[in-house]
DNA sequence: TGTACATCAGTGAACGCGCGTTCACTGATGTAC
DNA sequence: TGTACATCAGTGAACGCGCGTTCACTGATGTAC
């Protein structure tokens, strides 16, 4: 049964938002094109009218999850408040994909690093613009690190079994970046 | 055939080995048991007298890797410049498995998980000695949050398709580590 | 030390299953007149 | 505006394949005497 081109762009964008939600909960190989399409109300054999294949859907996932939408101009120290929050990481399957996805992401297609290299070129930009530092170029520098830190520990608070232990590595990343964004050199 | 018990033991160690390579280089998923097997000059068959599953492999994989040898007792400046050195974040079949493998660690078996929080455990008790900070307390914070900064950076840096990029990433780490090593608060 | 045999590490064929992908079909949509 | 038909989004059965796992078998090892 056909369907009304409205109809199939809003499905097209269900499946990338289920797809993203599934990716980032159980990786790129632990969710199959089919349950995507189940997540999305629909059924298998329509998915390659809408992507190349699960490659292209990974790939248009990440796109869509780093580069849609635009940015929060809020300011790094707030910012990281918000990313190390227990709300945020222990959200995976809604939670930012590069901690979910990063390490799959860099042996995926080319399609799908180019996705991530603009997506980290644009959180590196939009927190230059608040990090401390005399120059553009340090304040460049801080922002990467920052954006680092942030990344790793909820990488590593994710990966703990302790939730005290996971506890300690946010709050120890949150100190320090807040410490580097009130002192300033 | 039947073997040596000794050679049985070198067999199995081999499989390790490998299994350790290949996991890193490619994800869980993305090698199979066979692969694993033919790497360490054995037949699929034979796996299932070393281990019970191939879930019973990754969490093995993975305590051989973080728990097994002794940590080298170095200054937490001097690991993350080796840490954050183009010769290892590069080399990732070689290189940290926490930044290979964390999140999807993460989403494994609670045996794996408990590895690579034994794991976590130890490299921050390892950092903490030679961190900066006036008290225990400030040097394991110190300790994690550098940990956290060093393990993002190899994220990020093998998720862009940009080597002037990656560079910047692990750059601006290791700047950002070495700076709060040197001038204590 | 030498012999006889039970043990068991490793082999390779076979299994059932779920995966990504294809395809003939359906029927509502949207266009041409 | 109304009708006739081509289009095409979505369906569901089917495909070939590779995977994790099992199992009967092999033959060197290691033990009991």
């Amino acid at each position: 049964m056909k369907v009304t081109r409205e109809q199939a762009a809003e499905n097209r964008a269900r499946i990338l938002k289920e797809a993203g939600r599934l990716f980032r909960e159980r990786g790129f190989e632990g969710v199959s094109v089919a349950e995507v399409m189940q997540a999305a109300g629909l059924t298998h054999g329509g998915f390659y009218g809408h992507f190349k294949s699960k490659d292209d859907l990974i790939a248009q996932t990440l796109a869509a999850l780093t580069n849609g939408g635009q940015l929060e101009d809020r300011d790094l120290v707030a910012y990281a408040a918000t990313y190390l929050a227990p709300k945020h990481w222990r959200d995976v399957a809604g939670g930012c994909a590069v901690a979910a996805l990063g390490a799959e992401a860099s042996r995926a297609t080319p399609e799908a690093k180019a996705a991530m290299t603009a997506g980290l070129r644009r959180r590196i930009e939009a927190l230059s613009r608040s990090a401390p530092g005399e120059t553009a170029s340090a304040q460049r520098q801080s922002a990467m690190a920052s954006w680092a830190a942030m990344v790793g520990a909820v990488v590593l608070a994710r990966m703990s079994d302790d939730p005290a232990l996971s506890e300690e590595v946010v709050s120890a990343a949150r100190a320090w970046i807040e410490r580097e964004g009130s002192v300033r050199p």
